[in-house]
DNA sequence: CGCGAGTCAAGAGCAGTGCTCTCGATTTAG
DNA sequence: CTAAATCGAGAGCACTGCTCTTGACTCGCG
């Protein structure tokens, strides 16, 4: 517990969550480039150079936001894989969360999957919460491969070259999988990204707009072509 | 010709071309959100107020800046189509076409396919040159309909309920296309922006990166997947 | 040709931004 | 109890987008 903290530590701790709370509520209403550290402070009723104290840049605080909202995305995910049946119904599941997280928090997904904000350089400590969604997606592989489940396609190709240690990589969170399965979950994996956003950002208005069906459609399709039945 | 208009409009023209030129160089290096109208008129040797005669605001230069992105986007993918022999390699070469161009013009790609900007509302300008890329798709695969290469897969499901309607839409600019290719074409395409976005936003730094073979793979595979042998 | 209307760049100015530094007050730790 | 660390407040710097006014220039109509 933090009983053991002083008085001051505590209440370190709940200010920076009062400013990271304040500064996602304007990030949901003004988008990620109108963030105003002085329109956070102004809420807040402090100073702006206060906030110095606790987030020594504007970026660093965008950066706190980004490894939450990884984690929020991440929880979800691994969340709707644990309380799923067959592996099929899981890998659904997930993307289903994905969708769900996304339109729920447009622009905290904007954050962490849209463009990079200006020159903003992602640091070391967001590459491990960006990955959640996808280990959890390769767990549910690794379930499947383990109880049969998993039927590769004869007709997927076998990868070669670099793809060989790409693949080995993953391979490491999936024991068992074959590579093929691996590169299509890959090609899977992309394609929930770019349906989203897709869908998120305005792009297929006029289309595949509203596109729930079209969601159900194109994840069952995949998870087929990657062999889980 | 522009022989028939006034010395005036003539610079103005040219003027505005330059604008443009600026505001791109300055999206490049320093990315969208930190293009400066008073930067671009300190390159141009004017005053900032006299920017506001060419554009009324900052998102009329974003919005022109986007359109154009669209379209030079759009014509590449066109050339790309125009000299490829089989539907099969036209199609693949589209796809390449898109991701070289995105790779060549980051920022420019972010504009358009990244996050939206700030409150930023996409004005009805820009819908027609944006649907230039998935247009030449359509093309492809209509013209693959047409010669009889297209061998649409048995195993993929028939759309139904609203899909129907929605892909009716993109069935008049594929005349022939069977609904189920034409979804999984859609399937296709948003994979191929999520994948070039993971790439280009740095996603996949850590497993597909560099992302050739991985890119080349997917695309041959969901080439199969729709049907274009 | 001449002159009014339209167009232009320039400048000052407003409200807002991120960020730095200094200053007293408070709290912590030795 | 005292010295050090931490805190919020405030002033200030260099930016930003944008507006309004001013005076000069150019165009086209009569």
């Amino acid at each position: 517990m933090n009983a053991g903290r002083t008085a001051r530590d505590r209440a370190r701790a709940e200010l920076t969550h009062e400013i990271k709370d304040a500064a996602r509520r304007q990030l949901a209403t003004e988008g990620a480039e109108r963030l105003s550290l002085r329109a956070v402070s102004r809420e807040l009723g402090m100073v702006s150079s206060a906030l110095y104290r606790y987030f020594p840049s504007r970026d660093d605080l965008l950066t706190a936001l980004i490894i939450d909202a990884y984690n929020a995305l991440g929880l979800a995910a691994e969340t709707a894989a644990k309380n799923a049946g067959t592996p099929r119904e899981a890998w659904l599941a997930v993307c289903r969360a994905v969708r769900i997280w996304a339109i729920k928090h447009p622009q905290e997904y904007a954050l962490i999957y849209g463009s990079p904000v200006a020159g903003y350089k992602a640091p070391e400590s967001t590459i491990e919460p960006a990955g959640r969604v996808a280990i959890a997606l390769l767990g549910i592989l690794s379930q499947a491969q383990a109880s049969g489940v998993l039927a590769p396609p004869e007709d997927a190709p076998e990868p070669s070259g670099l793809m060989v240690e790409q693949l080995g990589v993953l391979a490491e969170l999936a024991p068992g999988v074959p590579l093929k399965v691996l590169a299509r979950a890959m090609i899977a994996l992309t394609q929930l990204y770019g349906m989203v956003s897709f869908e998120l950002f305005g792009q297929l208005v006029g289309t595949m707009d509203p596109a729930d069906e079209f969601f159900a459609d194109a994840t069952g399709q995949l998870a087929t072509f990657i062999g889980i039945d």
